[in-house]
DNA sequence: TCCATAAATCGAAATATCTCGATATATTGT
DNA sequence: ACAATATATCGAGATATTTCGATTTATGGA
C-alpha cells in the first residue's frame, strides 16, 4: 500500500472517471465473442469512452494497475482490465488511517 | 467538497505530515503568551518543524485552506491553523462515495 | 511615526505531469 | 512468413507543481 503512488493516480479527473466506470462492465461494449466470462474490459473500450490517445489510456491504465487499483489480465493480443476491489478497500483505510488516526 | 482540489493538496507528502502533524498541539512549542487558549498552530511552527522556507508552507497552509481540511484564524500579527474535522470526515466520505459507490 | 516581526504574495528556476504521435512488441489469422 | 490488430513504450512539447528568495502587507510595540 503506497499511498504515495496512489493518490498521485487518483489526481487526475480521467483516471478516477474510469475507476468509476470499471464498476459497471455494462458501461462498455459487450464482451468480445469468447471473453464472455471476462469481468475486465479492454483498453480500446476504456480509450473510446474516454476519448484520449491509445498512448495516454495505455499510461493512465499503467498507473492505476502500479498503485493497485486495477488488475491486468492479458488474453491473446488483448489486456482486460477490472477494479482491484480489496486493494481499493485498502486504500481507503489507509487515508482514513493517515488522515484521523491519533 | 472539490474532491479535485482535496485530492491535489493532499498529493503531496509534507502537507499530509503537516496534517498529522496538526492532530496533536504537543507536536509543536507551547502556544504564545497570551494564546494558551488557542487551539491553532502560528506558520512559523510549521515551517521550523516541516524544515521548508517561509514562503513554501504559507503556500502549503493556503492549499490545505482551500482543500478545506485546515481552518485559519487571524490573531493579530500571527495565524493559526488547525485542522477542520468535519470537512476532513466530509473528504473521506466523498471519496469513498466516488470510489465504492455503485 | 518608525521599527520589528509574521504572514502572504510575487517572480522565477527546476522538476514533474499530461498528452500526443510514432514506433516497438505481442498475438492471431491467412 | 506475412498482414492485421491490440497494447506498450518512447520522445517531445505544453502545462502544472514545487520550492525558493525577494518583496509586500498587516500588526504591534517603542
Amino acid at each position: 500500500m503506497d499511498i504515495e503512488r496512489s493518490i498521485s493516480a487518483l489526481n487526475n479527473p480521467v483516471r478516477r472517471q474510469i475507476l468509476e466506470w470499471l464498476k459497471d462492465r455494462s458501461n462498455f461494449p459487450p464482451a468480445l465473442p469468447g471473453h464472455e466470462d471476462l469481468e475486465g474490459v479492454c483498453v480500446a473500450y476504456i480509450q473510446e469512452k474516454a476519448k484520449l490517445s491509445q498512448s495516454t489510456i495505455s499510461n493512465y491504465m499503467g498507473l492505476l494497475k502500479q498503485a493497485g487499483f486495477v488488475n491486468a489480465e492479458r488474453h491473446g493480443q488483448w489486456t482486460f482490465y477490472r477494479r482491484d476491489e480489496k486493494n481499493i478497500q485498502a486504500f481507503l483505510a489507509a487515508v482514513q488511517d493517515e488522515l484521523l488516526k491519533s
